[in-house]
RNA sequence: CGCGGGGUGGAGCAGUCUGGUAGCUCGUCGGGCUCAUAACCCGAAGGUCGCCAGUUCAAAUCUGGCCCCCGCAACCA
């Protein structure tokens, strides 16, 4: 701390109704990059990140759980705090909304923003989403809210209201103002259209939650969650609490979040701020999300993913490097095992892994282990080469930094690995292990190694804040003394390879995996964290919502799942959907119409005549518009949860009951 | 006219803001090399950049129109 300028960064501070997923991996991996990079360019950097711990949703769930809401907080903050440890993240401050020194906090800006007349008193009517602590424009009875579309109930609150209604034309100026406020620029655009369609005042408080932050002077209410929420980021640099080091730190350099929390943090937490005369963030930044195998992310289609088994199985470096390298900052991304494993083997394994492995292991072989110097007198021809990795090396820094400042990280790793290439180019061209065998071409032969040794040096530092480990791994094999994650990537150029040094125990950086079996090792690891074995004494309350692995039921629930076996008589597919093939099935006493989702792999034609297993007394649904009543019951298969009929294989009449 | 994302060689994606050789990874085919993690290097095949029209000397990129696909119950970055 000191001459240094500050960067200040944040991700949300994540709420505690559900265990930390890939999701928080990737905003907080993201978050702990900038932070190493920033670092390395002379910044004195703080990265903020924690726990949301009140509101309705938690209450509940902890009532539900028979606990305190204090100890499902408790429990779920230290499974982010643990997360983060294993993933070797650099968090400086973890804020919890349930310390003492946030509520101060947010008390303090609430009033500031009071003083100056932007809070008060009125009355809400109107229709209200319980589950979602929101209010719903729509008037009509039952409307369905437009988060999560239960329907809402009908209340009439008294509430502190905050006057948002006089920050639009303040906030439409911020998000013109040259330094892109708002970012990505789609974004930008978004909530820009949101504003000019006007703004009407906030509800700040509730009294229908208790597990809350009182609200000063009127116990009845207590704040809104995200008035709560948000003010953390200004807790976690001392506000109210620690005047030097808010001076220092506030206000904050970039707020890292995923794209649906964007209108909180770029219309409300500005014109809170704005109320309270304090100085506004500089950027939000709003990031894409990871689709599974092209699906999104969600508990009911199984596909809930978390980080620690790819990190666990590949390393943490590896789920970095995909996640950074996989997604164009800002867009949503894919991720798949077919494409994690590629990339690991192709980049990590067989580009840098193998750069490393066969410079060190010549250094070793050709010269005793000790980091060749540059020669003197060499001839022209044989400088050439040299200066040619020289000049892309400057261009790949020009490149890879240039990309690093705008968060283009899958760019800057471009550049980096088309440097990893230019290298095992060289030394293809100079052939070392030629010029090994001819003592005269000795100085050549050094050169050579010289400059592999310089770029794979020159790598390690522009890697560092993607791939942390790694890079110190390559770094102490190269025998470099002195401290990578001190280096200044700003400065970095040819010729500061420490030479002369012994290098270090050589070890595979990123051995090669089967593909098969490192995803069958993750497969694993990942049902494991979905269904751990022993539920720890005490209770694992899970949110009632988020059960924890699959529920035992009683025979009686069972029993009221009435199957029969059923002969398809006629089946066609549903216009306009892929999966669906709408299904006459006679079911004994009456033919069904069933609509089932396996198109895709059974023809309407292969399977008239066959008999299968129905599930009978569902509630009927329509789907695309055809009304399906009954399922027909089948084997997912694979990840993509394949579809394959249940059949008998011995004849049996139809209409027979399953039990 | 609900909101958002997207349509680029076999697959997955960059590039589009700031028009001017269409790039990357994987895969396929042929060759080279042997220091290295069966790796690396060279070469080849493969694209009317969804469609139509416009602007321009020049359009994947700008403008207008159209078609198609995906997500929007819960969880949620």
């Amino acid at each position: 701390m000191t001459g240094k300028p500050k960067y200040y960064l944040t991700t949300p501070i994540y709420y505690v109704n559900a265990r930390p997923h890939m999701g928080h991996a990737y905003t907080t991996i993201v978050a702990d990059t900038i932070a190493r990079y920033k670092r390395m360019r002379g910044y004195d950097v703080v990265l903020t990140t924690g726990t949301d711990e009140h509101g309705q949703k938690i209450e509940r769930a902890a009532k539900a759980a028979g606990v305190h809401p204090e100890k499902l907080a408790d429990r779920v903050s230290a499974e982010y705090r643990q997360l983060w440890q294993e993933l070797g993240l650099q968090i400086d401050r973890f804020v919890r909304t349930t310390e003492p020194r946030h509520e101060r906090a947010v008390r303090r800006l609430l009033l500031k923003a009071r003083d100056n007349g932007f809070i008060y008193k009125g009355s809400y009517e109107g229709q209200y989403c319980v589950f979602d602590e929101l209010y719903v424009d729509d008037p009509t009875p039952n409307a369905p809210c437009p988060e999560c579309g239960r329907p809402t109930e009908r209340v009439t609150e008294e509430n502190y209201f905050f006057k948002l209604s006089a920050f639009q034309d303040r906030l439409l100026k911020l998000y013109e103002d040259g330094d892109g406020f708002v970012q990505p620029e789609t974004r930008r655009n978004e909530v820009r259209t949101f504003v000019q369609g006007g703004l009407r005042d906030l509800s700040v408080s509730r009294t229908s939650v208790k597990w809350g932050i009182p609200w000063p002077d009127d116990d009845k209410h207590v704040f809104y969650v995200w008035y709560d929420a948000l003010t953390s980021y200004m807790t976690a640099v001392g506000y109210g609490d620690d005047e030097l080091q808010w001076e220092r730190y506030w206000p904050a350099d970039l707020h890292l979040i995923g794209k649906e929390i964007l209108r909180f943090h770029a219309v409300y937490w500005p014109a809170f701020l704005m109320a309270a005369d304090e100085p506004l963030p500089k950027q939000v930044f709003a990031h894409g999300w990871w689709l599974f195998e092209q699906e999104k992310m969600s508990k009911s289609r199984g596909n809930m993913q978390y980080p620690q088994p790819v990190a666990r199985v590949l390393g943490v470096d590896a789920l970095r490097y995909f996640l950074l390298r996989e997604m164009v900052f800002g867009q949503d991304g894919n991720f798949s095992r077919e494409s994690l494993i590629t990339r690991y083997n192709s980049d990590l394994a067989n580009g840098l892994g193998n750069l490393a492995s066969r410079t060190l292991a010549m250094i070793e072989r050709y010269c005793d282990g000790v980091i060749p110097g540059p020669v003197e007198a060499m001839s022209e021809k044989e400088l050439r080469a040299p200066l040619d990795l020289n000049l892309h090396l400057k261009l790949t820094i020009e490149g890879s930094l240039k990309h690093y400042d705008a968060f283009q990280f899958s760019r800057a790793l471009e550049f980096i690995w088309g440097f990893v290439a230019e290298v095992d180019k060289y030394l293809t061209a100079q052939q070392p292990w030629k010029l090994a065998e001819d003592l005269s071409k000795r100085s050549e032969l050094v050169r050579v190694l010289n400059a592999a040794a310089e770029s794979l040096r020159a790598i390690c530092v522009l890697m560092y804040p993607v791939l942390p480990t790694s890079a110190e791994r390559i770094w102490q094999q190269l025998g470099q003394r002195g401290n990578l994650r001190e280096q200044q990537i700003d400065k970095l150029e040819w010729g500061q390879l420490e030479f002369g040094t012994h290098i270090g125990e050589l070890k595979a950086i990123f051995p090669r995996v089967e593909k098969k079996e490192a995803w069958e090792r993750i497969e694993a690891m990942e049902e494991e964290i979905k269904h751990p074995a022993a539920p720890a004494a005490g209770g694992t309350p899970a949110a009632p919502a988020a059960p924890q692995g699959p529920v035992k039921i009683g025979i009686e629930d069972f029993t009221k799942i009435e199957m029969r076996v059923g002969q398809i008589k006629s089946a066609e597919k549903v216009a306009g959907a892929d999966r669906l093939l709408k299904i006459l099935v006679d079911i004994g006493e009456e033919v069904r119409q069933v609509v089932a989702g396996i198109a895709e792999v059974y023809k309407p034609e292969e399977i008239v005549g066959r008999k299968v297993v129905v599930v009978v007394n569902l509630q009927p649904r329509k789907l695309r518009g055809v009304e399906s009543n009954g399922m027909i019951v089948a084997a997912s298969v694979g990840p993509e949860g394949k579809p394959v009929l249940a059949g008998f294989l011995e004849d049996v009449p139809v209409g027979s009951r399953l039990k």
